[in-house]
DNA sequence: CGAGAGCTATTTAAATAGCTCTCGGTGCATTAAT
């Protein structure tokens, strides 16, 4: 029986899937083949099967790494609905006799599936016992958070790279429903996948109705925001930009006679379960939240999805409208625009680099002969352990600490470690601060907007879409070709802005990505006329 | 970066211009005080 046979008879036989995905069966026999896999498809798609299956045919338990304890939850309940064999969960919210258990039915092999955080992987005797385990299976879900946390929101995203090599490097697979090429790349390199396949289904979500509304009044927006989104029928979300903007926009149309609810990170527990609850049992009509709401949300009639501002990304954006319409039918993204509003997301995005942090790391690592674990680290430093960790983080990348195969650090005789990473930093939030510019490229645009967006993810679409505003109002161009002279993916110098890699390429703009200043769109006619960019 | 709150100085004394200050998003885990 072929690794397909057997893949494809299991997942019938215990989970009743009776058919699998060509995708999902392609990132199953990578697995099965021994590669890595980094697996992009929307939500909804089925993306953990992927590991369901191939941990019944891997000796050894199959650890997930999931960013939320509420997911982890949801996936265990999911796997005990079927006829696999347990799934556990490891984290602070349970008590510790649940994790003794937890523990226990992993190592008398009762239990297949284990879910956690990054940051329970920052515990040395954790990693030491899953090692003992001997874990056959890897998996990274949502995994856009290692590029879009790991930096510095969330640090132990980036660990999770020494954490695998540390257990021996089991077979891995990442798995998101997006990721722009270097967001793909990020991932791949900071896990340190090994000889990876990727599979990937196209970004595109033709029943998505793009559109943009553009304002120069704050007041104007937030009336024109509240009078669309009442003409809209059927369930959908709002996202606002600020928790008192999720409150505002609720109240303004509860007095519209919707049904509506809000949502933000700063409500108790029990408030944001019956939010969600509500919008999945339809007793909600309308969900006006922060950037909180969404992770996990699975609900096939979404009708639309309103932005009263700009999120911080493009990523985002996507992440965000994909909740929309998963059932096929048509379905509404609208972002209401004000160029102002991008002020917001440079402040929130903006991350200083925790220079005392590095330099602390650098020291104490200097007064140490024998390599040391991270954790040791974190304690002997005066910093807290989140500063502590983006230090590492980033005093790895340039090289001044090493992780041995143990995960043990030690110092090289770098020149300026803490100048170096200071600078890394620095070139993070150039990058950073240019995603919030492609928001406003996205929305300034009087090209297809469709096209604008799949081109960001590097999928070209060769014809206007016909499904959003510019399409409607005859501004996007016609079958606009690629610039011939730098194509999507060449390499490319810029005399300022140094090497970079084209990400989209149409006949009168190029945009590139490049390495020390994020994303810069330039016109074909100026770069000709400058002669600002060469091939490298 | 920008919005809004709240203050002060101003000028036919109640209101406004203009200033400074504060605040703004995602979650894990852990700990101290009830």
């Amino acid at each position: 029986m072929t690794d397909g046979e057997r893949l494809r008879r299991l997942a019938a036989d215990t989970f009743g899937w009776r058919r699998l995905r060509p995708e999902q069966l392609r990132a199953m026999e990578h697995l099965m083949a021994g590669h890595d896999v980094l697996a992009v498809l929307p939500t909804g798609a089925g993306k953990s099967a992927i590991y369901q299956v191939p941990a019944l045919l891997l000796d050894g338990p199959t650890l997930v790494v999931s960013p939320l304890i509420a997911l982890q939850q949801d996936q265990r309940e999911g796997i005990e609905d079927s006829r696999a064999p347990d799934a556990v969960v490891l984290n602070s919210a349970q008590t510790e006799e649940e994790n003794r258990q937890a523990w226990a039915a992993l190592r008398e092999g009762s239990a297949e599936y284990v879910f956690l955080s990054p940051e329970q992987l920052a515990k040395d005797d954790l990693v030491d016992a899953l090692a003992e385990l001997g874990v056959s299976l890897f998996v990274v879900d949502e995994a856009h958070c290692v590029s879009s946390w790991g930096h510095d929101f969330r640090p132990d995203y980036l660990r999770l790279g020494p954490v695998l090599a540390r257990l021996d490097h089991p077979r891995t697979v990442a798995l998101t429903a997006t990721a722009a090429p270097p967001v793909r790349q990020d991932i791949a390199r900071r896990l340190g996948l090994r000889d990876h396949r990727e599979v990937m289904a196209s970004f595109d979500r033709p029943n998505l109705r793009l559109s943009v509304e553009r304002f120069t009044e704050d007041a104007r927006k937030r009336a024109a925001v509240v009078e669309r989104v009442r003409e809209l029928t059927g369930v959908g979300l709002l996202y606002a930009a600020t928790r008192k903007d999720t409150e505002y926009y609720a109240d303004e149309l509860a007095s519209t006679g919707k049904r509506v609810a809000h949502y933000h990170a700063g409500m108790a527990a029990n408030a944001r379960e019956r939010v969600h609850q509500d919008f999945l049992d339809g007793a909600v009509d309308v969900v006006v939240a922060t950037s909180a709401f969404g992770m996990g949300i699975d609900k096939p009639d979404v009708r639309f999805v309103v932005h009263a501002s700009v999120p911080d990304s493009l990523d985002s954006y996507y992440q965000q409208i994909g909740r929309a319409g998963r059932d096929g039918e048509p379905a509404d993204a609208v972002l209401f625009y004000r160029a102002e509003d991008l002020g917001l997301q440079r402040f929130l995005t903006a991350s200083a680099a925790p220079e005392d942090a590095i330099g602390d790391v650098t020291r104490v690592l200097g007064e140490h002969d024998e390599p040391v674990t991270p954790q040791q680290v974190r304690q002997e430093v005066d910093a807290s352990a989140h500063r502590a960790t983006r230090a590492i983080n980033l005093l790895e990348e340039v090289g001044a600490v090493t992780a041995d195969a143990d995960g043990l650090l030690s110092a090289t005789d770098a020149e300026d470690p803490v100048g170096q990473a200071v600078e890394t930093a620095e070139a993070r939030e150039r990058l950073v601060r240019s995603r919030v510019e492609m928001v406003r490229g996205y929305a300034e645009t009087t090209d297809c907007r469709r096209k604008r967006l799949l081109g960001y993810f590097g999928e070209h679409l060769p014809q206007p879409c016909g499904n959003c505003d510019t399409c409607a109002a005859g501004t996007a161009g016609q079958g606009e070709p690629e610039s011939g002279e730098f194509p999507v993916d060449a390499s490319v110098r810029h005399r300022e802005w140094g090497h970079g890699v084209v990400t989209e390429s149409t006949e009168d703009r190029v945009t590139v990505l490049f390495d020390d200043a994020g994303y810069r769109t330039l016109s074909v006619d100026a770069v000709r006329d400058g002669d600002l960019l060469t091939r490298d």
